[in-house]
DNA sequence: AGCACGCCGACT
DNA sequence: GTCGGCGTGCTC
């Protein structure tokens, strides 16, 4: 049975708003009429809210209470398609449909007509007298042929000032007109030379491309380290999206989305590509929005929630980094962008290419499952090879406590300085000390409002919680014993680590890169800049620093605690180790010199360690495959968390044993539940947490049997629930 | 989400 | 007697 793809004024249709209601309600289709898709305006009790209109009303409720849709927005309407993804992305991550409608309406002034600007173009008199800065203004006009610009662009281009251009619009000598504010992004031009590709890119790309022109949905691997042109690999299939006139997406993780890359993808294509992030201004989100759902935007470059937008003929969706934690998203909504991505293109008919040197063991175990086609690209990029890796046994090196640089890292420091190279050492903490201990009375200083501790950041000169990102200054007295003087810093973050080196190499220029060292994202880019350009030395960072960023004459990467993250009970722990290990080394040796990583370990014998070392990739892959095989966890069973919330520690905890006892609609698909238990981070914001977890086999029906079970509880008061599919992180 | 309705404690 | 706490329910 099909729906009408129209409706009369007078006739019912059902909309789904984006309050919080669950299910759509009838109206009456305005004068005029509406068609499936469109975004409208509706009353809702004393209210006017947004919703699209979903379907034909159901009828099912008194004829006499139904109220007529307001307006119709002049947005282009909700695709089928977009439909659709919506409906399963929320079955499947049990999620309320009008949060997961909220995820596709981010765009700011959707009610707003399209918003108008006056811009100025040549007209036909001539201006009674000319002076020079008119002369400037006309010849400027003249040099852009028929474009017109904004009163601001056409002054400054000029050198003038805005008086000189109102006169000769008093002249008629200029006209002025009204241009939708929101105009097209500039064409791409896919035939545009690419850079030279190797044999096995070449032939990646053409696989990639025949993909694409199939116009079917697909999904590929594709594997390569850093350095391998998997960048290079990518656009050409962005390239075959364009030729075949579909648009094309490609989600980085927040942090890569730099300007180099952008300046790459202008370099093949000729234009600046649509770039989708927290950091967009209101009128940046307004345009991208509207120029993707009328076609006029070919290129998203994008964070995650890039994915929801309104594409009118989505091609390609490119997730680079794939196995990238930060594309699960962790609050409000739990999905995975990369899992997303997977649906939403088999319902459009898209091609997926899933790139990373070091891919989640989901995605390799679909790789090797055939349901995803595996491309690896081998050859490094120039002169350049994989980088020599070794360990540095701490157990070895004596080293005193407050030190965190080994004496062997420091004389392989010593050895790049000498011959004016770049090194990086790398650690994954921010602040200076993740601890402050009173050495009077034993206490830690923790989070007032979460059970975590406060990490110092001396340069914030702040004690800032990381998890709910409260901060106060530091203290003089131990707020325990107020003891003066006796807070001291333990273990090292990376502005500690930056104090250590500066000691060291006391005339080297050391550059510590951390995400709170810098009041703005630009600024940050600047230095990152400046330092791949040569102005530091040494450099120091977290994260940050392993994704994305290009340092043509870095080394040597020396990896401080290569053990974080192996010991927690966290079931993707030895994975993520893995990468970030490998992610890191690969940031060494680029260019003509070659690299060499160094990891310090107190365990170098751990399989991981090992595993990394060897460069034994596949190996690595498949032990973790066959241990998560052995213990039925995904991705050969699937999970799901739940947290229970609440200010009441009792009542949470009681909302918790309640569930677990009604395990039922669990019990009839054979799966699991285990806890309540607090949850890792036991308080947050001041909210108590306790999870369970469930666990059942591959092909169990679990969210069916999730909403049920979820179903039997009411929560009273301040109680909340949230269903993690697929957790990421167990925390 | 908002907002109204409604049923129990401390005020003029 | 009433003002007001926020628990419960409704919005087409």
């Amino acid at each position: 049975m099909s729906s009408p793809e129209f409706f009369n004024h007078g006739d019912l249709v059902a909309v789904m708003s984006t309050q919080p209601l669950g299910r759509a309600l009838d109206y009456k289709a305005p004068e005029g009429g509406c068609r499936i898709g469109a975004f409208v305006e509706v009353p809702l009790g004393p209210r006017k809210v947004l919703g699209v209109v979903w379907g034909p009303g159901k009828g099912d409720y008194d004829l006499a209470k139904i109220r007529h849709v307001i307006r119709v927005l002049d947005a282009a309407p909700m695709r089928d398609e977009m439909r659709s993804f919506l409906e399963r992305a929320a079955a499947y991550t049990l999620t309320p449909m009008p949060a997961m409608l909220r995820l596709a309406t981010r765009a700011p002034g959707l009610g707003d007509p399209p918003s108008m600007r006056k811009v100025y173009r040549r007209g036909m008199a001539e201006p009674n007298k000319m002076t020079d800065a008119r002369r400037r203004v006309l010849e400027t006009l003249d040099e852009y042929g028929d474009l017109s610009f904004t009163l601001k662009e056409l002054a400054e281009m000029a050198g003038v000032t805005a008086s000189v251009v109102k006169g000769l619009v008093a002249q008629e000598a200029l006209r002025e007109e009204e241009s939708p504010r929101d105009v097209p992004f500039l064409r791409m031009d896919p035939e545009l030379p690419s850079k030279a590709l190797t044999e096995d890119q070449a032939a990646a790309a053409a696989a990639m491309d025949e993909g694409v022109r199939s116009g079917k949905y697909g999904t590929t691997l594709l594997r390569g380290v850093t350095g391998s042109g998997k960048t290079e690999v990518y656009l050409e299939a962005v390239a075959a999206a364009l030729r075949t006139g579909r648009q094309a997406l490609v989600l980085l993780p927040e942090i890569a989305l730099t300007e180099q890359f952008l300046e790459r993808v202008q370099e093949r294509f000729g234009a600046k590509p649509a770039e989708w992030h927290s950091g967009a201004t209101m009128t940046e989100r307004r345009r991208i929005w509207r120029m993707v759902g009328h076609g006029q935007c070919q290129v998203v470059i994008g964070a995650r929630s890039a994915l929801f937008l309104p594409y009118q003929n989505l091609g390609l969706i490119v997730v680079d980094e794939e196995h990238d934690s930060s594309y699960k998203q962790e609050e409000g909504v739990l999905y995975n962008a990369r899992d997303m991505a997977v649906l939403r293109a088999a319902i459009c008919g898209a091609q997926v290419v899933l790139a990373s040197a070091t891919p989640s063991l989901e995605t390799w175990a679909n790789a090797e499952a055939g349901k995803y086609r595996r491309l690896d690209l081998t050859s490094r990029f120039g002169p350049a090879v994989m980088p020599e890796m070794g360990a540095i046994d701490m157990r070895a090196e004596g080293l005193k406590s407050d030190r965190w640089v080994s004496p062997t890292l420091q004389a392989e420091v010593n050895k790049r300085l000498e011959r004016g190279e770049q090194a990086m050492l790398f650690i994954n903490r921010r602040g200076y000390a993740p601890i402050t201990l009173c050495r009077a009375c034993g206490h830690q200083i923790g989070c007032d409002d979460c059970d975590a501790r406060m990490v110092e950041h001396r340069f914030l000169k702040r004690l800032v919680c990381h998890q709910c990102g409260e901060s106060k200054p530091m203290p003089e007295a131990c707020p325990n014993c107020e003891a003066v003087g006796k807070l001291a810093p333990v273990g090292p973050g990376v502005e500690r680590l930056g104090e250590e080196a500066a000691a060291i190499w006391p005339d080297a220029r050391i550059a510590t890169l951390s995400s709170d060292m810098y009041g703005s994202a630009r600024a940050l880019k600047a230095e990152i800049a400046g330092i791949a350009e040569g102005a530091a030395d040494i450099v120091i960072g977290t994260q940050l620093v392993a994704k994305g960023h290009n340092f043509p004459n870095l080394t040597l990467v020396g990896v401080i605690d290569a053990d974080l993250g192996l010991q927690g009970s966290d079931l993707r722990a030895a994975e993520r180790t893995f990468q970030l290990m490998r992610q890191v080394a690969g940031r060494a040796g680029r260019a003509e010199a070659p690299g060499t990583a160094l990891l310090q370990t107190y365990q170098p014998e751990h399989p991981v360690i090992r595993a990394i070392l060897a460069g034994d990739e596949e190996g690595f892959w498949r032990a973790e495959a066959a241990e998560r095989k052995q213990a039925g966890v995904p991705p050969y069973g699937r999970m799901a968390g739940i947290i229970l919330s609440g200010p009441d520690v009792a009542a949470v905890f009681e909302a918790g044993n309640l569930l677990a006892r009604q395990d039922g609609p669990l019990r009839r698909i054979g799966a699991q539940v285990f806890g309540p238990a607090p949850a890792p981070i036991a308080r947050v914001r001041g909210r108590h947490r306790v999870r369970l977890l469930v666990k059942a086999e591959k092909t169990a029906p679990l969210q069916d049997a999730l909403a049920q079970w979820v179903a039997q509880v009411r929560l009273k008061g301040e109680l909340r629930l949230a269903v993690d599919i697929d957790p990421q992180s167990f925390y």
